[in-house]
DNA sequence: CACTGCCCATGACAAATGTCATCCACCCGA
DNA sequence: TCGGGTGGATGACATTTGTCATGGGCAGTG
């Protein structure tokens, strides 16, 4: 055996194409070892509970629980496990909830396998990695303006539903529900509540 | 050589660690040969000219030019090279519109390596492949029943702008923008335009 | 030719949405 | 304890949007 001690992984991700693919490529490095593999937010921690990985490699968007969801799960469950979040749209606010779970590293589908694989082996030495790319786009996108209920609101309202309809879901009067989306439009520099809504959702604020 | 003739192919998908770790897995099936990789459309387009591979394997979203539009310039510009959709959210819309530019396989990239490498054989041998699934789903889909005029004003509405806008962009009076988007609204089913713009994209109507 | 369907437009009315002034409850620091 | 500031809430009012009836032009088709 080359290394001793192989870092141990689980490997989550709902296209199979691309975590087959992600697996043979870390199998190639020989201090790597691919112990689990998911392809779905559930199935990622079922997998995490019963091989008990040193690092958890997972993908932003699964069906069932997103990639946050699961790390926070993982945090609580398995705190020895390392959280290494890859995505394919890096959203600004996602990094920050990623980081606010704990997660220890966050990075672009457009890294080479070989930057990958040193990633993980930083995460797995205890210290972080985040995409520089991303991070620049998080600090440029600056912290929401927006306040709790104005976020609530208007993330009723990207699906387009009517305002009676969100009035209802929120437990608020339509005249309040009106003035929360309209200062989040102004606040974000909107014409309108969905164009707001669109903003919101690119910069990863709702 | 096990092969005489290796099928030729072309690898183009924006996330550097899906097209390297696709082109390692196809790598290993010995009648297969990646000999040219790309990220974006028009780089897809000028590698497929500089090497006139047997086969393209095009992601369907890509920065430039999506894969679709590369394989309509690819029909006329090489009508010998066989194109392949790979894509990870399959809108009913994308695979008609994929079939109509003369595309000869359309799969999601929840396939296994190894299937995708019998697909890839089954396209070079001149034959069709569509996955079941995206199929059916195009089928339950079915036709668009939006008029061209319709399509074309839902599509200026789907970033929400106002309708004063729209009916500029599309120099039209806004009563007849605000015709078009009730009746495509009313077809699709939906309460307002925002959400009828939403499930046109979703169906791949627009 | 008559018919049908699509395109473009108009005007009027109803409903949804955006905007604004105002008010209340609460926390915090002086 | 007394302002002052802030987040949250409300209703009235103006604007935008959705709906409907209507009409003319134009292309395809039985």
């Amino acid at each position: 055996m080359t290394a001793v001690q192989r870092v141990r992984l689980l490997l989550a991700d709902d296209e199979h194409l691309i975590r087959g693919a992600m697996a043979a490529l870390l199998a190639l490095e020989d201090d790597l070892l691919v112990v689990a593999e998911a392809a779905s937010g559930p199935e990622a921690l079922a997998m995490a509970r019963a091989h008990a990985p040193d690092v958890a490699v997972l993908d932003l968007q699964m069906p069932g629980a997103d990639g946050v969801k699961v790390a926070t799960s993982l945090r609580a469950e398995l705190p020895a496990c390392r959280v290494l979040i890859v995505t394919s749209h890096g959203r600004p606010g996602h990094l920050k909830r990623a980081l606010g779970a704990g997660v220890r590293g966050f990075v672009p589908k457009t890294v080479s396998a070989q930057k990958l694989a040193e990633i993980i082996r930083t995460v797995h030495a205890g210290n972080r990695y985040v995409d520089p790319e991303l991070a620049a786009d998080a600090i440029a996108a600056g912290d929401s303006p927006l306040t709790e209920r104005e976020a609530e609101v208007l993330e009723l309202a990207a699906e387009g539903a009517p305002v009676a309809e969100i009035a209802e879901r929120a437990a608020l009067s339509q005249g309040t529900v009106r003035n929360y989306l309209s200062s989040a439009a102004s606040k974000l520099g909107a014409e309108n509540r969905h164009t707001a809504a669109r903003l919101a959702r690119e910069r990863g604020w709702v």
